[in-house]
DNA sequence: TTTATTTAAGATAAAATACTCTTAATTCCT
DNA sequence: AGGAATTAAGAGTATTTTATCTTAAATAAA
């Protein structure tokens, strides 16, 4: 469904909305407590640079933040930064000019479920996200150790 | 979403669920047909025939059969023959230990999709794929010219 | 202004996926 | 029995995705 580095890259861009009074955070910190390669991490957070979700300075106590408040960044445009908005919109069986004017056979059935999914990713900001992570205790966990010492309560 | 061999199998199906009166199809005439590279689809075939949603004979004549009529074969099981259940089943941000008992920040909402798109594809058979494959006369078209041959009406 | 720190960017490598080719095994037809 | 047709299986190639490594550019602090 969504490729690794979506995936990594919605872990990362968590992290930073995880705690919204830190400023800049390193790539290194978040690569080290997420355990991933920091350089394939790099790669990825530079879509999201480029998507303008977040911005990024270099040199000392440089990194990464958030371009807006987590309130105003949905799930779907860190997607679409990332992986493009195939899954939003192309044909589930691939076949060549599938779209609304000529349905597929599975087309009807298929956009139903396409749009609930795109709904959903639209109206999932990352703040719910973060609040989410911190009442189920998510990051509080034994799969990244380092990562509840961000939380503040 | 699903893999290209996923797609190039339920095209498969579709085209030998479109014509309930024969019995076995060469691999060779669905491949020409559909534009699959024969080889290719040939061992896409070999998970399904092991899955006994379809048979194969070798030999003069051979070919690919269904196993069971066209509306006992659903749209799920032909997915998970192919591409395995992962789809149906992991976390969609690939969070390590995400599950019901110990759900990541996303898994409640993402559940409810997975069980509509989960059950849509319980709940779609082959039959009638292939029947609003024949309404919609997707297969009469330029994409697959001699696709249309096979059916009856 | 020099040095340490940090992201940017490009080259390379490894792994997974997609696709091709060759040979073997099976079945039918003559 | 022999030959043609056809799937099975395994090896090989290509492309894409994932991951690593190296160098360059920018920024801040000493």
């Amino acid at each position: 469904m969504l490729s690794q580095s979506c995936k990594y890259g919605i872990w990362a861009v968590l992290y930073m909305a995880s705690d919204p009074d830190r400023d800049f955070i390193s790539i290194r910190e978040i690569s080290n407590e997420l355990k991933i390669s920091f350089h394939f991490l790099t790669k990825i957070l530079q879509s999201l640079t480029r998507a303008k979700i977040i911005v990024s300075m270099r040199g000392a106590n440089g990194g990464v933040s958030l371009a807006r408040p987590a309130k105003d960044i949905n799930l779907h445009e860190i997607i679409v930064a990332i992986d493009g908005d195939d899954i939003f919109t192309s044909c589930v069986l691939g076949l060549p000019g599938c779209g609304n004017e000529k349905p597929c056979p599975l087309h009807n059935k298929w956009v139903e479920n396409r749009e609930a999914v795109t709904g959903m990713c639209e109206n999932t900001n990352l703040k719910d996200l973060a609040l989410e992570a911190e009442s189920t205790r998510w990051l509080n966990s034994d799969i990244f150790p380092g990562f509840h010492t961000i939380f503040k309560s």
